[in-house]
DNA sequence: CTGATGTGCAACCAAAGGTTGCAGGAGGAT
DNA sequence: ATCCTCCTGCAACCTTTGGTTGCACATCAG
């Protein structure tokens, strides 16, 4: 069930992961762990405004695409962010981004042509 | 019903807009309406694995964001991107995706710092 | 041993993506 | 005007998923 390449081929996006960073609380939990180094699913949803048990069900799926690794330490069980994986999402953010930005100028440029052939 | 700010205050993302390009439909479909420039909601559920009611629902969504624009012409509807609106939501991805980025780099930093002074 | 604290699992709820089915409006052909 | 076709809009329904409550189990501190 992962993916590949949108309708149009262009972006090569892992769903997964996309579906994964799409979460906002998930986007906020990644924050924290980045601020705070890492945190337990308890520690997460105390400044979340969700209960631990969603939290754990988050830090689950993040889990299970990479995003996150999980440090087992006695009675808890210390979550942390997986660098590469990370740095891989924000590529693929940036990517998008930067495609949408591409066809859009792509669309003024045209625009203009045809704008300009009009006055001829 | 808007949004803001994320847990840790630096993002500064819309909720709203994010939720609305989170889902891999929803992309698939600015995709499309980028290449093809226009499409209505028949049109696009030829080109996508679901029904035509679904795309519908869809574009329901990325109009309410304000990321597609309804023309209505004659017996159908046709819908094309908001280039204003695209182009924020490109912005919005680049932002969290650099976001992260650079916490990335400051945490690797740290880690070389306090690796050197282990080693004084 | 006893009491906190942290985790894990299960049942349950609501919202969202998706489907089928059907009624209705706009055009083209006769 | 009529009929047929195509596209849209609405409603009911199913499934997944984010979220909750409740409870059982494990681990550390006294």
């Amino acid at each position: 069930m992962s993916a590949g390449v949108t309708a149009s081929g262009t972006a090569t996006v892992d769903d997964d992961l996309w579906s994964a960073i799409g979460d906002p609380t998930r986007r906020r939990m990644l924050d924290l762990l980045l601020t705070d180094g890492e945190g337990t699913a308890t520690t997460l949803s105390q400044r979340l405004p969700v209960t631990r048990q969603a939290v754990a069900k988050h830090l689950g799926v993040l889990d299970r695409v990479g995003l996150v690794r999980a440090v087992p330490a006695g009675k808890e069980k210390r979550y942390r962010v997986d660098d590469e994986q990370l740095a891989r999402a924000a590529a693929q953010l940036a990517s998008v981004g930067s495609t949408w930005d591409a066809r859009l100028q792509r669309i003024k440029r045209i625009a203009e042509t045809i704008h300009q052939n009009q006055q001829d």
